[in-house]
DNA sequence: TTACATGCAAAGCATTTGCAGATAA
DNA sequence: TTATCTGCAAATGCTTTGCATGTAA
């Protein structure tokens, strides 16, 4: 039964999903449980909306896209996925629940995590606000190995 | 008259801009030079497609979003602009022709450039290709100084 | 003269929204 | 029962394109 809960573990990103779900009054229905079990089940993973659209409609069940954005919207919200904004017309989720940053190869249309001990910023910018809010920052390196 | 190229100088991004045309090979057509004149004549600037549009029309000419957006593109393709994506329907492009990264404040809806050296990376990421052209690396670091 | 550039309107495309119907609690 | 969620289709908003007209050299 997709409804029933799972007792917690600690180390499970898809148990950690429905626990913040819970937490936050979201009701566990099918398709976000569907949804949670493609991405946090089996490690990270690095999607796109249509690219989960297909990954449900090989599955048991068929979602609307629209439902498809507005979860990953929300799993955004809660913190559960992080999105990477490629390009104007592309759009990565990403569901690795470590604090890191993102490389993208642009030739090869490919996206790595990269430990956030493996950048060092110097904030000594005098425009940033002081009081900055070190968990709201992301990273997006974009590299091309070719030119042109 | 617009038509007619200035003398050389090196300290001037708009003489950069408008040597650039000319040993490429793209004809100085009105529409550039105005275009050129806006990004290039008072030091850095970000600025969007809109905007950029918006100014043209404060001045005495008019042309239409698609030259905008197209010389925009080309410009950035002879290295004169950097395209800054912020997300889905914004891009920013940017005027400051020395080597450096973004910092963009998300509530705030600021962008300020980084000085290249204010950021260190560690490449020694396994996937990395080691034959990286650090000529084509562009980081774009996003932060919200609140919590929604 | 002719290759290149412009501008309009239409198309493209990922994402969002309005709303009627469905569902969880 | 009722507040919330879903899904369709339509709308949105930035960007690109096709093509007829205009322009630089």
């Amino acid at each position: 039964m997709l409804k029933k809960i799972q007792p917690f573990n600690p180390l499970s990103n898809y148990n950690l999903a429905i626990k913040k779900l819970k937490s936050h009054n979201i009701r566990p229905t099918k398709q976000r449980m569907v949804l949670s079990k493609i991405l946090f089940e089996k490690g990270n993973k690095h999607i796109t909306a249509e690219e989960l659209y297909e990954e449900v409609r090989k599955q048991e069940r068929k979602i609307s896209l629209a439902t498809i954005y507005n979860t990953l919207k929300q799993f955004c919200k809660l913190g559960l996925l992080k999105e990477v904004i490629i390009d104007q017309n592309k759009s990565i989720y990403c569901s690795n629940n470590k604090q890191h940053y993102h490389l993208y190869i642009e030739d090869e249309n490919k996206i790595i995590d990269i430990p956030h001990n493996k950048i060092n910023i110097d904030f000594n910018v005098p425009e940033i606000p002081a009081c900055l809010n070190l968990h709201n920052v992301d990273i997006i390196i974009k590299i091309k190995t070719k030119n042109n």
